[in-house]
DNA sequence: TCTTGCTTTAGAATCATTCTCATTCTAAGG
DNA sequence: CCTTAGAATGAGAATGATTCTAAAGCAAGA
């Protein structure tokens, strides 16, 4: 059954539902709903350890490992997407809508970016026949707007590296 | 500690020719090449460790961390991609044609696909103005011809799992 | 030959993550 | 309210991939 904890939210906020309605088989622990409200306000994909930070404002006995768990446990109900960017930290984003990570190589800022037209994978790349398609998994890595500009600029010569 | 460095390669093969014109400021060690050889022989995309193995055949004094520093090296120098999957080891690719990754879900194979088609990643996802794109970061996740077909047979209830 | 600097090596160190296990908490039944 | 089975939690250990360190090795130029 939906797991209504036992006394925490007052009245299900938008949140709440969207805890219920998609980790409908998932025991909402204080903890869980703290690290999916942690993300729900976060934009920038923070990591396990960044997550962990900030719950710690609200749930300051809270330890690491509880914080992996819960990441663990809401990725795996579908409430969390974790992206891997290169190697290195996993990040954690709440935004289930389709989209794709943009990664800014010089500031190391992740940006969303929704999909402007119908895309299939199957359509731009040729796979053996047979082949099932999941998920797409893509990662734009670049220089975002800002950093874009700065290297454009002539002050610093060592810009020129490459268009 | 017997490393036969003193010796240069013979004639330059295509492989070498390949490593002088890519990795022109990049010393060939004997190492180096054999790293860049089997992988180049390579179609399953090895991991550090698998690449490490395969070496010893050729170079039984080689260690883990030379490998590691030759991977990246030669990753460095553009002659290698280095390609990760989720979290966990990463992987080596000298396939340096325009190419995404289709990685099965099931047996954990992991293809090469070329595009079929022309493809500008600004074009499908948006941007904010004035982002500058180097590379895109493809991995299609999903399940191979043979782990697809396996799942379709009716022999096993448990795969109606999902269409 | 001597110097200089890159390469290689073995093993230690690091770092993110996972595991272990004792403890605590939750939901349901009495 | 009390009990109980099973899940969640926390602290610290363990793991595993990768990187670092320090000490040789080797290559090329002076």
């Amino acid at each position: 059954m939906a797991a209504p904890n036992n006394r925490p939210s007052p009245k299900p906020t938008g949140l709440d539902c969207r805890l219920a309605v998609l980790g409908a088989d998932m025991r909402l622990t204080p903890h869980r709903r703290e690290v999916f409200q942690v993300l729900a306000e976060s934009t920038d994909h923070p990591t396990a350890y960044e997550v962990f930070n900030r719950v710690q404002d609200r749930s300051p006995g809270i330890s690491l490992a509880t914080v992996y768990n819960c990441l663990e446990h809401l990725t795996n109900h579908g409430l969390l997407r974790q992206v891997n960017l290169d190697r290195g930290q996993s990040r954690y984003c709440a935004n289930l809508h389709e989209h794709v990570h943009f990664y800014c190589e010089t500031c190391g800022k992740v940006l969303d970016a929704l999909p402007s037209a119908e895309f299939d994978p199957a359509k731009f790349w040729s796979l053996p026949p047979g082949t099932k398609v999941a998920r797409l998994d893509v990662a734009i890595h670049g220089a975002c707007t800002t950093c874009a500009a700065k290297r454009a600029e002539p002050a610093d010569a060592t810009a020129a590296c490459q268009g």
